[in-house]
DNA sequence: TCAATGGTTATTGTCGACAATTGGTCCCCC
DNA sequence: GGGGGACCAATTGTCGACAATAACCATTGA
């Protein structure tokens, strides 16, 4: 009766959230398409109460719009949005990169190199190559993100912007068109983490994250949508 | 019979959100109490359904809290809270200064000239001091914000985070007490914004921020709490 | 006297129905 | 034939009631 129900004490209007987010982020409700409520509700299983808590919430995630009255849509990420958020992304991550020079355990440290051992061997072999332009691209990040320490910042990052990156990239299906160059950029970001160059660490990621805005940029001047 | 009726178009919940918000932030509802929605349902004038939607767009932005089942209270900062947020302005504001040292317009620029006169005539004649310290020195701020033209960037800061900033100066009555210190900081600032020298606008921006941190940490360390 | 267990109560979670507003459509008038 | 206004349908906004969960308290046994 309850398509949610299995292996979860949360509540309802949470795994409808998290339901919600997901189908939007992966493209299955796709971009700019309106959603009516009680549409969802009855697909996901449940009444509108838990659907609008839901709503509000992706609401302010960007992840969703809505117009007083006349409905609710997925965000579709314009061009500009996209730059913007990597204006941000630079700001954030090459703060992340910094903390994490400081503060990264040598734990932390090992896993990082392990990512990076397993992206270049993929690399290598030429296999599965779109995953590493994708998730496993983000993985990285995330590691250094989370070895910020810094509750708030990872979620500013993790909890509320990658979330609008990953909507984009399945949106346009985009993969970094330069993988080779952004794993040697990510080699050098680890070295200056683990000589614990916090200065030299924020410096390269944020040129790493600038060079993939410029990429981004160039490739939309050859090819305006 | 309905006490949030005048003056408004915009939907009863998006009303109780902003008032809720308010009530939080002036510290008119204690840091971490406990809010029933009954009551709150109550003193508002509304039924639950939009309190709750109110309450769950407050606890995306970390001003309540909740506990399944068991209920909501409001967020109470802690010191490490504080330090993490100056750490996400550092980098933020940095990149705003730098962003709105290559785009503010004229216009904009002589607004924020205009701000610190009037806070520096504040200054002088020593009446008022708190309102700079509070409220003014935020306007300084949001104006820089605005500035950098980048909507995400204004989202994240002006739309999440500064509300927590506001909430903590309430909470304990925090005014800097380096004004003098901070305004001279405030004139390099816009002077390096108006000669467009973005690179030294973020500099100085984040070495700004950086202090007012350090200065906070300081103090924690004389008096811990 | 203390601890454990059961019930009770208050609070939150969920639902279905009703009210209000908007957008479209059809008809009438110019 | 075109434009404007009024009606209608569909969707969202709001409400009150019911169900479920957890905290509190009292009672009973050791």
């Amino acid at each position: 009766m309850n398509q949610l129900a299995e292996g979860s004490t949360r509540t309802l209007a949470d795994r409808v959230f998290t339901r919600l987010q997901d189908d939007i982020v992966r493209g299955e409700i796709p971009p700019g398409s309106k959603v009516s409520e009680t549409e969802l509700a009855g697909r996901y299983g449940v009444s509108r109460g838990p659907l609008r808590e839901a709503i509000r919430r992706l609401e302010s995630r960007k992840l969703l719009e809505r117009e007083v009255h006349v409905g609710t849509r997925v965000a579709s990420l314009s061009f500009e949005d996209l730059i913007e958020i990597y204006y941000v992304r630079e700001a954030l991550e090459g703060q992340a990169a910094r903390l994490a020079a400081e503060r990264m355990t040598d734990q932390e440290v090992a896993g990082l190199h392990q990512v990076l051992a397993q992206h270049e061997q993929q690399q290598d072999i030429r296999e599965d190559t779109a995953y590493f332009q994708r998730e496993g691209d983000l993985d990285f990040h995330y590691r250094i993100i989370q070895g910020s320490h810094n509750r708030t910042l990872i979620r500013m990052l993790i909890g509320e912007l990658y979330h609008l990156v990953r909507m984009y990239r399945y949106q346009f299906s985009t993969t970094a068109n330069r993988p080779q160059k952004a794993l040697h950029e990510h080699r050098r970001i680890i070295e200056a983490i683990e000589s614990r160059d916090a200065e030299m660490a924020e410096l390269l990621m944020r040129r790493h994250i600038s060079r993939a805005r410029e990429n981004i940029e160039q490739q939309a001047q050859r090819s305006p949508q």
